[in-house]
Formats: C-alpha cells, sequence, structure tokens
DNA sequence: CCGGCCCTCCTACCAAGGAAGGAGGGCATC
DNA sequence: GATGCCCTCCTTCCTTGGTAGGAGGGCCGG
C-alpha cells in the first residue's frame, strides 16, 4: 500500500494524474493539494504514510525550485519528485541538486510516467533520458567553417589575452599570468576591442562567448 | 551486439569488470584502455560501433572529471559513465552535469551493475539511490554554502542591473535605460558584486551565465 | 635590404569602475 | 512606533580600464 500526493493548481491536471495513478498503481492512495502550503499540511498529517510527493513548478504560492528548497527544508524526509512543464537541463539539475528523487516533464507518455513513478518508489532516481542525454556540447556546429572571421584577425598573443579576459581577469592579473606588463596587456586590449569592434571588455567577453572562443582555440591547437 | 569500453588502469579491476560483463551480457564485446590517451585512441577507432565508455576517475593522465570534461569535449556523441571508488554527491552531479550517462560507484554489487549498464544501455540514466537519495540534510544552515542560491539574494532592481551588465552595458548605459542615476547605478552594481561574491563586473557577468539568469529570470516572471 | 607586422614597453591623460559613507523616503513587519 | 530592508542620490577618493603616441627589436616575404 502506497501513498502519494499530487501538489499542482490545476485541477484538471491532477485529475488527469489520479486516473493515471488509479489505473496503474492500483493498490495505493492519492493525496491532492493547489498550493505549496496546502501540501506542506497534508505532507505533515500523513507524514508516516506518505511515500511520494508530486510537486508542479509554477505553484502560485511556491517560486519554481524556491518551492522545492522550502519543501525540503521544511519536510527533509519527505521524497519529492517534480512533475513540470519545465525541461530545461539546468533545471533538472538543480531540482537533483536540491534532494529531488526524480523529475518528470509533463510531456512524459503514460506509461512511461507509470514506470518513472515505480522506478522511484523502489528507491531509484529518475530523470527525464531524452533531455538529460548528449545534452551539453550542444554545438549542432552548422558552419564548419564559420569564419566569423573576427576572431581569425586575431593574434596570438591576443587570442591569449582574450581567454584570458574570460575569465574576468584583470589587467594585471593577465600581465602577471603572462609575464609581461601590464602596459602591453592595455595594448593588447585595445587592439581586441579595436578588432572585435567593441567598445569595453565585457563586451569582447561576452562576444567571446557567442563566438565559442573556447572551441575556437581547441581547434587551432589541435592542427 | 554492444560494444563497451572500460577505461581503467588497474588490470586486475578491469579484469573483473570483464567477467561480470561477460557472464551478464553476453552478447557484448569489451574494450579496455589503461589510460585516458588510449581511451580516446581506441574509441576514435572504434567510432560507429562504440555504445558506451566506462571511465574510472583518477586515471593517470586524468585528473578526476576533468578527464571526462576532455573526453566529451573530444567525442561529443560518445556515451560515457563514469565508474569510480568516489562517491561523493556533488562528483555524481557534477559528471552528469559534464554529459556523463551514468554514474557507478566501484561498490555497486554485481546485480546491480549489470542493471546500470542494461538501463544506460537502454537509454536511460543511472545514479547511485543509496548516494543521491536524501542528501542534503545539511540544508538549513550550515555555512559552505551550496551557491546557486546566490542570484537570490538579489533584489529585483539588482537583477535588473545585473541583467544589463550581461549585455555588456556601462554604468552610464544602465542608468539611461533603468532611468536613475549612474551613482545608483553603482551602488546597486557595488551590491550585485558583494552579494555574488566576486571583485569585477566581468565576473558577475560570467557568473550570471554560468548561474544561468536569464532562465532564473524567465521562471521568476513567469510565475 | 626594406617595409610591414608583431611584441614589447614607456609616458601621459582621461574616462569608467568601484569602495565607503552619509542621507532621505517608502514600505512592510512586528 | 520602531526596525529593517530597499531604492534613491550625493560626495570623496582611489583603482582600473582604455586611448594616443612613441620607441626598440624580431621576424618574414618581396
Amino acid at each position: 500500500m502506497t501513498t502519494l500526493m499530487v501538489a499542482d493548481d490545476h485541477p484538471l491536471f491532477r485529475e488527469a494524474i489520479a486516473a493515471v495513478i488509479a489505473a496503474g498503481l492500483p493498490d495505493s492512495t492519492l493525496l491532492e493539494a493547489d498550493s505549496l502550503a496546502q501540501a506542506m499540511r497534508e505532507a505533515r498529517r500523513h507524514e508516516a504514510s506518505l511515500d511520494l510527493l508530486l510537486l508542479d513548478l509554477g505553484l502560485p504560492d511556491a517560486a519554481g525550485l524556491d518551492g522545492l528548497a522550502r519543501l525540503r527544508d521544511a519536510l527533509p524526509a519527505l521524497p519529492v519528485a517534480i512533475l513540470s512543464a519545465e525541461q530545461d537541463r539546468r533545471t533538472v539539475l538543480e531540482a537533483i541538486d536540491l534532494g529531488a528523487v526524480g523529475y518528470i516533464p509533463k510531456s512524459t507518455p503514460r506509461d512511461d510516467l507509470l514506470a518513472a513513478l515505480e522506478r522511484i518508489l523502489e528507491g531509484h532516481l529518475y530523470l527525464p533520458p531524452q533531455v538529460m542525454r548528449r545534452p551539453p556540447p550542444a554545438r549542432p556546429d552548422s558552419s564548419p567553417a564559420p569564419l566569423d572571421d573576427r576572431l581569425t584577425r586575431l593574434t596570438d598573443k591576443q587570442l591569449e589575452v582574450l581567454e584570458a579576459l574570460g575569465h574576468g581577469a584583470s589587467n594585471k592579473g593577465i600581465a602577471r599570468k603572462l609575464g609581461i606588463a601590464e602596459t602591453t596587456v592595455k595594448t593588447h586590449v585595445s587592439a581586441i576591442l579595436r578588432r572585435l569592434g567593441v567598445t569595453s571588455r565585457v563586451q569582447a567577453v561576452l562576444l567571446a562567448g557567442e563566438l565559442d572562443l573556447a572551441a575556437y582555440l581547441a581547434a587551432r591547437r589541435g592542427r
């Protein structure tokens, strides 16, 4: 006998979840809440028997993951899984970081949703494979010869300086690291700004990020 | 027919893994490597057929997660799972963050290890339940700080300023855009630097990027 | 060999960024 | 009603960033 609770402010959605669970986990009880406050009250009341809370992000009284944080704070022993429309990879990771035992996108097909719930109730974590799998490179790399060419207009030394710039280093720090005078660094920085067509180091750093300086450096070092 | 590779510098351990896989996944081939460099070479050679690389942390030529990062960089399409004695929760999360498709502690019982491999080969993520479950109890106060809440420590106005900062705007430009005095902008910027724990606007901008300020703003506006 | 580019460094100057402190008004909480 | 936080703005002072111009030495290709 397992007891679940769904916290979501959309009655229709709660109803849908209830139907799925009734069909797929017949030996279970489902509690409902339409706000974080109510969920907390109910959770405390059924503390001993509650096996899992399915928490929606976007409850009226819970600011996204902040609601999860508060919940974890108040009831650290309660397993909480996120059930959300949000599918951002960072959000998923942060939820797990905050102690969620699973993350189920609302777009999950009914059968997968049940499988996920079962995994979680067995003590495993569940994360959405299609979201988490192969995400971070995220470089479809449309143009093999991108030639955004602004980066190619920089000399080696300037690239070195720009790289350091990208770590938030000051001119003085760059000078130390590269073993040259600060005035020389300034010379390089000025040249970089001119060649990149920007007017401040912050803009240069942002542009370096957009043009994927790291990849450019990796590529040119690899050859 | 699946092809796996195990990268570990302990021959005995490789042998043990080979035995487990031979018994549990009879329809598979296992490649071996005793260094990151060799693993990369082998992986490139068998690029088309290799289904999963089991990577040990602590290879002689790869310092912990850095090896994973380099591997992901060089071969983004290759699924990599970590197989390590290390069981620190943060390490696990960072590995997943870097794109690992699973994390298997070396202490995992043989049967669970096989089950984990099967899950991973099916396209799911695997994380060690006993490590990840109920982990962050030390949340209420403690000091070392998870430090992802740094954005939440900023006031609305500060977030506005930080957003503008992220576009490379100068204090003067921000003042114009927000319709306040430049001195006020400076006040905000100073407060932002202090609360984010950085010492220059460039670092603040970089940190805002890492913490995904845009997503945070979108999330909080959406509610 | 010479012109051109790069790297190095300098001086000098001005603009921008940032720290520190004070101050008034608004708003909420207790 | 007092406390506390936020937002606003100010002055003062110092550091950092950036521009301009000049100068010497190295390297390369014409």
